[in-house]
DNA sequence: CGGAATGTTGATGGTCCTCAATTCAAGTGG
DNA sequence: CCACTTGAATTGAGGACCATCAACATTCCG
């Protein structure tokens, strides 16, 4: 479940070097970051740590999709954060954390000592700064989130969702018809959304029959129609964007 | 509406002083904000920053209560954030927000350049880790909130409200039965919980039908029966605490 | 091949939204 | 002080949307 991976990846060779919490450290703050780190790896579906649980490590997210989510005692599940790469795990100041965290697919994350790496924190301005921006990026993806779950409709949150999926797998380039694969069961797509799985079933069907979207298979989708896929999401044409 | 206030309180006497984003600044570093920052005041209903506009100055709030809000085109709105006193308006690193910030009730802010305090961040690593901390405390908020807006039902939506209203004006002792002020209108209470105005007001009255809470006027009620309220938030009993 | 997990589709009902009428509270001006 | 106005809150009726329950189809994997 939880295998330690010994493959000793250099911190300057690191695929989210320029991302990370260690995206502003310098050389010398680099080399002791590696001397504290290690690497672990989570199979699909594992948990990653349990709510409550107490924290023993924080950890950026090498490769692979991890999902935050809460859980009321009847069953009802919240998802209230993605984790991809280069986001972090954790946060210095506080013995627990108030949700569960999963891996979607396989996941690696680059680890510290919890105790250690708050003590760097209060250290190492360039760590602070970066776990803030982070942070800050974060709390605005909760908020546009927020504004999905409170107030939009299930054709909506469908449509938003696989828009930022779309926005993610082109890579900057606006290829339309690319094939995007899903990563999610409905299930987890609907404790995403704030929906149930069926609703999230159905309204693939309906985007499907109206020909916004495509289905090569049930987890991999083609965007038939960009421009009518950014209407169904009821966002603005421009997210605030200054002209 | 935007009214330049004079009064010049010294940081080492201002009530946020411990809690603010200056909250770890030692002497030194509290005189250089005390001569870059300029006090505004805003009346209840004015709106402090809109959407998009150019962000000039970040502040801490030192009286009142904000509101962050996002709003559809076809006028749907979401409130994303509350703001009470030492809390942080504004990021680093961004020239816009995404978001409407309007005052509730009469609000003082504690401002800054926008520009110069950012350089500020730079040198100054208290400032910094105080601001990841807000941010990370934000973030936590905001989770609950999500949990909140995508799984809970209307009459649980309510009680929370209720229930994170009574704990907060309980200033620490359990007294049950203080009348507490609700500040809001429906409509305000609806934008916060993803619900329409009819519905906050039937759940206002089925709760006091219910002998849960009891009105003394449109704006203040009293708790009646707080393990009762407790029950119908739908969280655990307890809070993820450890034993 | 068989069983489990996942996904689709249909029927039905409940929750909450929408629309509308009425009540209530707080001013305002004669 | 009392009509009049105005905005907020309450209450009711009806319906839309989405959840629930259920049956069936499909895929995955031992």
């Amino acid at each position: 479940m939880n295998i330690p991976l010994v493959a000793p990846i250099k911190c300057s060779q690191c695929p989210i070097r320029h991302r990370a919490v260690c995206a502003r450290c310098d050389d010398d703050e680099l080399l002791l970051l590696e001397s504290m780190k290690t690497y672990r790896s989570f199979a699909a579906g594992d948990v990653i740590l349990w709510r409550g649980e107490p924290l023993e490590f924080v950890a950026s997210v090498v490769s692979g999709v991890a999902t935050l989510s809460k859980t009321m005692e009847d069953g009802r599940t919240q998802m209230v954060g993605l984790l991809l790469p280069s986001d972090f795990i954790g946060r210095p100041g506080r013995e627990q954390i108030d949700f569960d965290v999963t891996a979607t697919v396989d996941v690696t994350l680059c680890c510290f000592d919890r105790a250690r790496f708050e003590k760097l924190v209060n250290e190492t301005p360039h760590i602070a700064q970066r776990l803030m921006e982070l942070a800050l990026d974060e709390l605005d993806a909760a908020r546009d989130w927020m504004l999905l779950l409170g107030r939009k409709t299930a054709r909506e949150k469908i449509a938003t969702f696989i828009e930022m999926l779309a926005r993610r797998s082109s890579h900057g380039l606006d290829g339309s018809s690319d094939v995007i694969d899903l990563h999610m069961t409905r299930d987890q797509i609907a404790n995403y959304l704030g929906l149930t799985l069926e609703t999230v079933s159905r309204q693939f069907s309906a985007l499907k029959k109206d020909g916004v979207i495509g289905f090569t298979d049930r987890k991999h989708f083609t965007v038939e129609d960009m421009a009518a896929l950014q209407e169904e999401t009821g966002d603005d044409a421009d997210g605030g964007v200054v002209y």
